[in-house]
DNA sequence: AGCACGCCGACT
DNA sequence: GTCGGCGTGCTC
């Protein structure tokens, strides 16, 4: 009989550590997958139960777990094995990994009571903990037999309440009000949280200042929303289930993959009608009695592809499921997954993988290529890895959709390691835009950021009452402001880079920790407070295109800036599909899967932005965001125009966006990254490691560390090159470092890792974090 | 992350 | 002599 067990602890330091069993329940209730208290210290804290103990501890110096938090276990013996996979692969404990992928209220235990039958008596956890031993093991059959149940704390609790910012900045709030301010900056840097996480941020005085904001129409505190928009104003462009030729043949194709592989890749060009084809395929897994999911890269996507699929699929339970919810919404659909047995459909970005579907049948992973499938700050996973792993687990299929795909995807297609369909032709009448690129070498911009020709053009899509959208990926007002005093550009005292400047707001912004200046500002070399902005994003693009356009052309903007208030993302697209702003500028937001039938012209404000980052990865990206771009123009019955501005017309980038050809760009570029040694064709990891900028031992660490790394990697027949600042050298006050790793197999690299940690376990200024196949090498 | 333990400076 | 500052290290 097994009375040891494993827990992996859900809060730091997410440990698994090993526990007995208490008395007084029944031993069929000690399963894998079972929520419980444990004790920590002395402190109690929420865990799960991973599987009976193998170590060889004494069972005498370990303390019994304190109480099981529910009768079933939430979790199957499946969706720990993959969870556990997922923590060998990235190098973490398990119960790290199980807290990124619960939702809040899953996670933590909330002081709780337990009330008896119909009888008034109650005990809160602590009265728990003080009982007697024959006292608690009387509750604990108790409780075991249904006579008792725990009663969460109501989350109709102020703290609960969810606040955001109800008015885009400039607020008017008097400048001397510095913490009405602060809770603005807070709210608007954040989105929404919960006032109870705001007055543990900000301090206690964040909640009559709250409520002064609340008074002012600045903020809105409200219950976290219960259910989401079911219908989305958004046009999505999806008339009918009829398929065409094409399709049928591509569903055909998925359909006979589906037979003898785990994967397929659909590879098809911008507006060939993909999400009918997916939605064909997922009817058929429903009708089949097996789940579907439905992963999208971003929010906005979700909303749409969820009003799609209702449309598609009427009378099939769907759900959503993304990061922007509320914890509660989450929480709920969590649960009633995890307790489902019937098939249904669940439509999500990223975080949506983590869910506990009981039967995945079918998973598809739409715009495949996106690098929002791979997140990299709190944990390092691939998505795509991930819904590998699940369906290769429940003997179900996997679609990825692209039409740009991942380099690595393709070339697994190529190498006929993964089966491929392709749909060529858009649907209906729209063709594949015209794409032209204009040198700015030759025709400088005279118009704001635009050359003549380009404004020109502008100009007469708009007469013709046609629309256009403009894509510039900086967001902000000016990238880069001078001091006119000393000339040099106002730095992020802890990262070194240009702080961007935002107009509306008045700041100087570091787009890369985040921390903000207030503006005017007075440089710290020779206190001046002089400053001229340098360059230009889409703030300063939106300000000179409503001037400079004829009066009565609304313009508007859509980037993280104009869509950080709740809604408004929404409203912005609704205005641009019904007509009522002609002109949208934006960042990379805006090529992502929108369909705007009215768009007959896509600039591209400068061609060049991404081209020449460190990143070997950089012409990949530069290719895929153009493309998608592009695919935003002419989807109406009317042909589209692109223009590209470039000061770089020859780099071989161009020729292939032109002419539209994925292929082209991809022999070009798996070619190169042969010759180089770069992924798909060797495997990379990048060793990160940081260090506080003021340390004396900094310098002598950061060699030994490389001495280390070099020594074990070649030991490990991998190379090892580094270490090298990193593009970011400096961040939020800390030197940043790395050491790529080349090699054939993932086990050796993270096995180098684990020694170089053990290693420098003991050093506590370092930081170091494992990046295996890096999707950016910042 | 908590929460102890522990070793130095300013007070009754 | 005691209170308390937060550096260091552990939690079954």
């Amino acid at each position: 009989m097994e009375t040891l067990w494993d827990v992996a602890l859900l809060g730091a330091p997410f440990t698994t550590l090993t526990y007995t069993l208490p008395e007084g329940f029944p031993h069929s209730l000690w399963q894998p997958g079972l929520r419980v208290w444990v004790p920590v210290g002395r402190a109690l804290r929420p865990g799960v139960l991973l599987r009976p103990a193998s170590s060889s501890l004494d069972p005498d110096k370990l303390k019994p777990l304190f109480w099981p938090l529910e009768r079933a276990p939430l979790l199957s013996r499946d969706y720990l094995e993959m969870i556990e996979e997922m923590a060998k692969r990235v190098v973490q404990d398990s119960g790290a990994i199980l807290a990124a992928a619960l939702p809040a209220g899953l996670r933590s235990a909330k002081g709780a009571l337990v009330a008896a039958g119909n009888k008034r008596e109650r005990l809160s956890l602590d009265a728990l903990r003080r009982l007697s031993e024959t006292e608690r093991k009387r509750w604990a059959e108790l409780w075991s037999e249904g006579q008792a149940e725990w009663v969460l704390h109501d989350s109709e609790h102020r703290d609960s309440l969810q606040c955001f910012v109800k008015q885009d900045p400039p607020w008017q709030v008097r400048p001397q009000a510095k913490r009405q301010i602060a809770v603005l900056d807070y709210l608007w840097d954040k989105g929404s949280v919960n006032r109870g996480r705001l007055r543990h941020e900000l301090g206690n005085w964040a909640g009559p200042v709250l409520d002064t904001l609340c008074d002012k129409a600045l903020v809105e505190v409200a219950a976290p929303e219960e259910c989401e928009p079911d219908s989305c104003s958004v046009a999505s462009g999806l008339e009918d289930l009829v398929l065409s030729a094409e399709q049928s043949r591509a569903l055909e194709g998925l359909r006979h993959a589906a037979t003898q592989h785990q994967a397929a890749l659909v590879h098809g060009v911008t507006g060939s009608g993909k999400t009918v084809v997916y939605a064909h395929l997922a009817r058929e897994w429903l009708a089949g009695g097996r789940s579907v999911l439905l992963l999208v890269p971003e929010v906005a996507l979700a909303r749409q592809t969820l009003a799609a699929v209702r449309h598609f699929l009427p009378g099939e339970r769907v759900y959503l499921y993304h990061g922007y919810q509320s914890p509660k919404q989450r929480e709920k659909v969590f649960t009633e997954l995890a307790g489902r047995d019937e098939p249904c459909v669940v439509v999500g970005t990223r975080s949506a993988l983590f869910l506990p579907l009981r039967d995945t049948g079918l998973v598809v992973l739409d715009e495949e290529h996106a690098e929002s499938f791979k997140q990299d700050e709190r944990l390092v996973y691939q998505a795509k890895e991930l819904a590998f792993f699940r369906v290769r687990q429940s003997q179900g299929f996997l679609v990825l959709g692209s039409a740009t795909p991942d380099l690595k995807t393709f070339s697994a297609a190529r190498e006929e390691r993964l089966p491929k369909v392709t749909l060529q032709e858009r649907v209906g009448a729209s063709q594949l835009p015209e794409i032209d690129l204009v040198d700015l070498r030759e025709e400088p911009p005279v118009a704001g950021p635009f050359a003549a020709s380009v404004h020109q053009r502008l100009q007469e899509v708009l007469e013709r009452g046609e629309q256009a959208i403009i894509m510039h990926n900086r967001r902000g007002y000016a990238p880069l402001v001078y001091c006119t005093g000393c000339g040099e550009v106002a730095r992020c005292p802890d990262c070194e880079v240009g702080l961007t400047y935002h107009k509306r707001r008045q700041r100087l912004v570091c787009h890369y920790c985040g921390q903000h200046k207030e503006f005017p500002f007075v440089c710290p070399k020779c206190r001046a407070s002089q400053f001229v902005p340098i360059g230009e994003g889409t703030e300063l693009i939106e300000e000179y295109l409503s001037t400079s356009l004829p009066a009565g052309v609304r313009v508007d903007r859509l980037d993280r800036d104009s869509t950080r208030r709740q809604g408004r993302l929404e409203e912005i697209l609704a205005a641009f599909s019904r007509g009522e702003s002609q002109v949208l500028v934006g960042t990379q937001m805006l090529s992502k899967g929108h369909h705007f039938p009215g768009v007959t012209l896509a600039v591209v404000v400068d061609g060049d932005l991404g081209l020449n980052l460190p990143d070997y990865r950089a012409a990949e990206r530069t290719f895929q965001m153009l493309v998608q771009v592009a695919g935003r123009a002419g989807r109406g019955d009317k042909p589209g125009h692109v223009l590209i501005q470039t000061r770089d017309p020859e780099h071989y980038c161009w020729e292939f966006v032109r002419r539209g050809d994925y292929e082209g760009f991809f022999e070009r570029e798996a070619a190169l990254r042969q010759r180089l040694s770069y992924p798909p064709y060797t495997k990379l990891a990048l060793v990160r490691f940081s260090l506080p900028t003021e340390w004396e031992q900094g310098a002598e660490t950061i060699r030994e560390v490389g001495r280390f790394l070099r020594q074990a990697g070649k030991a490990a027949g991998l190379r090892v090159l580094g270490p090298a600042p990193a593009p970011l050298g400096q961040l939020r006050g800390r030197l940043r470092y790395h050491c790529l790793l080349k090699g054939e197999s993932w086990q050796e690299m993270r096995t180098v890792y684990q020694q170089v940690r053990h290693r420098f376990f003991r050093v506590r200024q370092l930081r170091i974090q494992l990046d295996l196949d890096p999707v950016h090498m910042m």
